[in-house]
DNA sequence: CCGAAATTACGAAGCGCATCGTAGCTTACT
DNA sequence: AGTAAGCTACGATGCGCTTCGTAATTTCGG
């Protein structure tokens, strides 16, 4: 059986899993109310991305009511690896570092996060052992 | 005056435009030579590509002799932030950080890079002074 | 039981891109 | 000067996505 990657949603079927990730299982109408109104389109619009999204597998669709319920079928997490890893090959000559590093270098991030990075590194920077387990301190 | 900002180049597109940031100015025989095989196709196609690319405004093209010679408009850097600022604002919620540790978690990393990273991060975390100019103190 | 409201299905139009074949022009070589 | 090679221009085709109007279907209130 060829294991079919994950189909790339376009721009527009991002955005409506954006707000499936964040509704969790919903209709097309609690999609399209979701939207950003700047990408909200006709409603028979957003109704007709998410049938082709079922279709190319982004999505998957509870037929049992009358409004079919819509779920993402990738996690937000596997999506953004995903794509990462996309730009990464296509712009960054695979550079993780750089990726980061130009990420970094033109947003505010958040404090926490910036320790998790750091974390991170002291993971990446220090030789190799067995996998890290522990979680994080209490 | 409005600043336009750069147009976004299709995949296609910015497989040439990586050609370009690693040729210098170049002819489209010399891109569609140096494409890799599995991008490359008739060389017509990489010559339509570029004189859309041309149209766009995402390279420049000098018609004084016989082979024109093209030049990308923008750096590879700040295409870099371009896109990286898209996927942030597409899948990421704006978040620089989760982004940054997508891309280390999942790729290996240039040591100095991340050497980089952590100089980075120690500028981050330190509260706020003016942009870095001197090394040391007066 | 009937009509209004909501929902899905269907299909068409438009757009941009990729791909390529062919034609026309310019240069260079013999 | 004439011919071959190489380059650009042009135009056609196909594809996928977006957008929406309209039709068909289901549900629910009165």
């Amino acid at each position: 059986m060829p294991r079919r990657p994950t189909p790339r949603p376009t721009d527009g079927q991002l955005a409506i899993l954006s707000v499936l990730w964040e509704l969790g299982p919903a209709t097309v109408r609690q999609v399209h109310e979701a939207l950003p109104s700047a990408a909200r389109r006709g409603y028979t619009t957003t109704l007709k991305l998410m049938q082709i999204m079922a279709e190319k597998g982004l999505v998957e669709r509870d037929e049992s009511t009358r409004s079919h319920v819509y779920t993402a079928r990738t996690t937000e997490g596997d999506m953004q690896d995903a794509l990462v890893g996309d730009l990464l090959d296509k712009a960054f000559r695979g550079s993780a570092a750089k990726l980061a590093l130009r990420a970094l270098a033109n947003r505010r991030a958040d404090p926490r996060e910036l320790a998790q990075i750091r974390r991170l590194l002291d993971e990446l920077q220090r030789p190799p052992e067995g996998p890290p387990e522990g979680e994080q301190g209490p």
